[in-house]
DNA sequence: CATTTCCTTGACCCGACGGTCAAGACGTGC
DNA sequence: GCACGTCTTGACCGTCGGGTCAAGGAAATG
């Protein structure tokens, strides 16, 4: 489907050299899209609508991409990018893994919280079915990931024993919810209340005593503490 | 938007009879219906291919229903109303609000489970944002109705004190995400299993002490073997 | 200054799809 | 057998929107 035959090709092609001016336009592009996508939805937003907001004719859309599809790709995994090196550096290495799992998750709340323009279109899949396959991929990552952590909880005795990778879909799915909810509207507190909350009830899921889960949230106080002064 | 003069409501009014030729013929679009959103979605679904899959022409769809998103409302509300059925089949209202709880969960789990090719177009938004305020005000009554409960959990010392609400939130999203989970196949777990494994992490996330959670468990577990005899 | 590559334009094409309509079949009561 | 409401048909219409194209300007390259 994304390259039958040469013809089709010569649109938008891998190797496309693009000066500085091309740069910046294909990037005021993918601005006015995101926007618009996050406005009002990735099945709402023509084409038409993407180039008049960025002021140019409807021709030049294909001169930097296939089609609408491609520009979403790229959105999606650029944005994906930037996720995972902003958890990769609220996690600290040296904490004990239901820590490491909190810092996690509170990270993604608030990424996805400042970045909720583009996160409108990640998890309610307002896609076409091939679309959707690629944005599951996404969550997949993310929960094998979180899985890991939580095996090394589960083996330090501080992770309940049941089975990881269901346990990593519960996080990941509860932080998708909050952040939902958070991204709806529908919940107005600050974004780091709704991150600490979050990071609280995954913690309390996971956590194999009471001991544990107030030990981790006492570190959770402290960490916030410090953070202030 | 829905009946702004009266030409339109010449198509599908109200006040139609129907006879049982009538009725049978709506209730197959609807199914015929249903079963296509499901798998390819409410956008990807034609009108066209619900006639067809209905082998009647497509003039017929207009006899009894005003346009596409009608039928789906119409979807929408009767499968909403036997979720709710369910819910309060399975709650028993002489057990403790924990356990409330943990039996909402699963019921809801088993009732998506069993009606997965309708659930398939609620939780994911898949819809214009008309409707999509629509299947919002579902959950937000489903979470309304779960922080109920909570709060008298919290006056019980059975939930841990914190927001009631947002804790409801957390309850409405995880059942969520594990039933979408299982229905989007990525979760080949029997649905009871993956049922207790819902009611088990929501019970964890809101239990006030180990106690507490390990007795709303075990409750479950009696529960569980007294039906298998 | 010639040539090539990059960039931009907007009119145009065409298929898809939601929705309409005139015409007629079937059944029921009078 | 007539009249009326229910039900059914499929051709038809209009629009919307993705995608194409021929043409030309602007900038780099040689």
């Amino acid at each position: 489907m994304s390259r039958p035959d040469p013809a089709t090709a010569a649109a938008a092609a891998d190797d496309r050299h693009l000066t500085p001016q091309g740069v910046e336009r294909k990037q005021q592009l993918l601005e006015h899209a995101a926007r618009l996508f996050a406005e009002r939805g990735y099945a709402e937003t023509r084409i038409a609508d993407i180039v008049k907001a960025a002021g140019v004719a409807k021709g030049l859309f294909y001169w930097y991409f296939e089609n609408k599809e491609a520009l979403f790709l790229e959105l999606v995994q650029t944005t994906r990018h930037h996720m995972r090196q902003q958890q990769t550096a609220a996690i600290d290495p040296a904490a004990n893994p239901l820590v490491r799992v909190r810092q996690g998750v509170e990270a993604s709340i608030v990424f996805m919280g400042e970045q909720r323009r583009l996160y409108s279109m990640f998890d309610l899949e307002t896609v076409d079915s091939d679309l959707r396959e690629m944005l599951r991929r996404g969550s997949d990552v993310h929960a094998l990931d979180t899985a890991r952590h939580i095996r090394a909880g589960i083996d330090a005795g501080l992770v309940r024993d049941d089975d990881p990778l269901m346990l990593a879909w519960g996080v990941v799915g509860t932080v998708s919810s909050y952040s939902h909810l958070h991204r709806t509207g529908r919940l107005d507190w600050p974004l780091d209340e709704v991150a600490r909350f979050t990071g609280r009830f995954v913690v309390r899921a996971l956590a194999s005593s009471d001991a544990v889960a107030l030990d981790a949230e006492r570190e959770d106080r402290d960490r916030f503490l410090r953070a202030r002064a």
